[in-house]
DNA sequence: AACTTAATTGAACAATGTTAGACTTTCAGA
DNA sequence: TCTGAAAGTCTAACATTGTTCAATTAAGTT
């Protein structure tokens, strides 16, 4: 059976879901195609490579949803919908985060996104240095918090038994971190929520003159 | 010759600086002890374990500069310390961010700091929940940059290959991605100016007002 | 049909984390 | 001082991994 490098790095893909990343090993990946693992070196010189491509198909698949629904004009929105976006495409797959963090892009897709959100700040008056830090911070601290986050949930709504917030609790005397120990509840639960209120911390700062 | 947690965690972390967290192998780290790599397993269940506790040190290395030197009652200076004191440390050691995320602390050292750092906020005025989201947002966002910091430059001052701004921009069409092309300056150089730039948008964020 | 290129296979290699059992050192208590 | 158990280390192996290479088959071209 003949493959190609887009369905490799789609049968990665989905074997990501269903295994995690550690557990993607070459030779399960090529019993996924019906072919030898030294298959896949005709088609990637590494399976760095590979990954960077999933990466790239990661992001590119989910480029659209970088962008507003509806084409608002408020740049807010436009940096908004940027973190949110790039939050939801990592957490479409098991691992996401991880995966694309440390990989460099293979095609230009993603970026073609990336530049219409810069150019909308731009227009709304950010200097492009301004705009780099702004895209590059959210993007930063987006990646970091699907990281933690997918370390809680490897897949969502699944919770690792390594992050049991009584479990954290019980380790943490009330009286040494009374504010620690209030924050459990605040790191490892309710990921959405504290997400959108980091988001919101940067945009405001943008939005603030110094 | 007899070695202990300690010792081990130690000369981890020596080597770490030298090879890089992915040629830091057991076997290299025994004959650095001059221990068989067998050995290390009677004094960490795990390698896992062996990187909780090389993070831990290194956090717990760092903690003291993670407060301001004069006792300054301005949270946003203790706020701002908190950022440049993780970046610190994290950059003392070769891979630190890489080798820090996803593990998990074997003590609470750091967090001792962590929570002196919680209470000053709390002092002045935030809630707890304020005061996580504002912390946790600064220190996913030093944890993803220095990633990528120490991606592009390994050890200080030595830029990996792999990320050229030239050779970058050479594939960045100008006419297509006028911004991106013109943000390779910004982002793969002078990483000191671009952090503070980051963590001030974070900063002022929490300074204004919804 | 002959020949070249593209793709796959099978088998091996070196390196890695890890384990099991034998051996040695340490040291408290008789 | 002797003894025996506990602590610590070593040797040797195992399974698994990414990777390579020569041999082989499939596809495509002249």
């Amino acid at each position: 059976m003949k493959v190609n490098r887009e369905m490799i790095a789609r049968a990665g893909l989905k074997l990501l879901n269903e295994v995690g990343l550690e557990k993607l090993t070459l030779r399960l990946l090529g019993s996924e195609l019906k072919v030898q693992a030294a298959t896949i070196y005709w088609h990637f010189k590494s399976k760095e490579e590979l990954i960077d491509e999933m990466a790239t198909i990661v992001l590119a698949e989910g480029a659209y949803q970088l962008v507003p629904a509806k084409n608002s004009s408020e740049w807010t929105v436009w940096a908004r919908s940027f973190g949110m976006g790039i939050r939801k495409a990592l957490l479409a797959y098991r691992d996401g985060a991880r995966m694309v963090s440390g990989t460099r892009l293979t095609n230009t897709e993603y970026m073609k996104t990336a530049e219409r959100i810069g150019a909308k700040l731009v227009e709304s008056g950010f200097t492009v240095r301004q705009t780099a830090v702004l895209l590059s911070t959210i993007y930063n601290y987006t990646l970091s918090f699907v990281m933690e986050e997918q370390a809680v949930f490897p897949r969502s709504g699944e919770r690792s038994p390594h992050y049991d917030i009584a479990e954290r609790n019980a380790k943490l005397d009330l009286r040494e971190f009374p504010i620690l120990r209030r924050s459990g509840a605040i790191l490892f639960d309710r990921f959405d929520q504290r997400y959108k209120e980091g988001l919101d911390l940067i945009v405001r700062g943008a939005a603030t003159p110094k």
